[in-house]
DNA sequence: GCGACAG
DNA sequence: ATCTTGTCGC
């Protein structure tokens, strides 16, 4: 047969040209307003890490109460890595085992934030925003460190930030989510304004420099004593 | 043409 | 991302 349909990636043709082609079209049906449910109930935590060598994927997801910010349940999915890590097209990597998380979950969150860009990516569709459109929940990034655009170093205190701009346009902003850290680079997914993202990011801040849902998946995805 | 380049 | 201990600084 030809096409698989079960594929995260419908359409695509395996290319390096061709996933940047299906990115642009994906990124078209990003929507920047805010439309998730309020009050927010949950959030989920999204991050990937790596086994033997690269040759497994461990992605890992981690649902929290919105309210309280505590742990409601956590899982991790392993996957054969499937292509290598390409500037640009990291969600073609570990887009798969993020969705295989995803569905381990009791039931849906009303929003996801994934480590890695939103739309502040080369042709606006980094791995939380493609999560977003792929699976039509609100979704926002927190990156470690910048992939596009240029930013003035924000302020010394928590909150402070400043405006990433990418080809003239504001993609999203570095915010100093604690003293003497690097900023974070927050940007919307999808359904999820610039302001929100922000708001959101601060929200769930609980004295790390990464936000709860992103830090607690980061350490089950990561860390070589994780269980789960 | 020369750098930069999420994880 | 991952290979990897201690170490400097707040």
């Amino acid at each position: 047969m030809t096409a698989d349909a079960s594929s995260p990636f419908p359409g695509w043709d395996g290319s390096i040209a061709g996933a940047r082609a299906l990115q642009a079209q994906l990124a078209a049906q990003v929507s920047l307003q805010d439309a998730f449910a309020e009050p927010l109930r949950t959030v989920a935590g999204f991050d990937v890490g790596f086994e033997d060598q690269g040759e497994t994927t461990r992605a890992a997801v981690v649902l929290l109460d919105a309210g309280t910010r505590q742990p409601l349940e956590s899982h991790v999915a392993r996957l054969p890595t499937s292509m290598p890590y390409v500037p640009g097209l990291l969600s073609f990597r570990e887009l798969p085992a993020l969705l295989q998380a995803l569905a381990m979950l009791s039931r849906p969150p009303d929003l996801a934030m994934v480590d890695g860009q939103g739309i502040a990516h080369p042709r606006r569709l980094g791995i939380a925003a493609h999560l977003g459109v792929a699976t039509g929940l609100p979704s926002l990034g927190v990156a470690k460190t910048l992939l596009a655009g240029r930013f003035d170093e924000p302020g010394p205190e928590r909150g402070d930030r400043n405006p990433i701009l990418h080809r003239g346009e504001l993609v999203g902003y570095a915010l100093r989510s604690k003293p003497r850290c690097n900023p974070l680079i927050v940007s919307p997914g999808h359904r999820v304004s610039l302001e929100t993202a922000v708001a959101l990011t601060l929200r769930f801040l609980a004295g790390y420099r990464l936000p709860e849902p992103t830090r607690l998946a980061d350490r089950l995805a990561s860390r070589r004593d994780a269980a789960a």
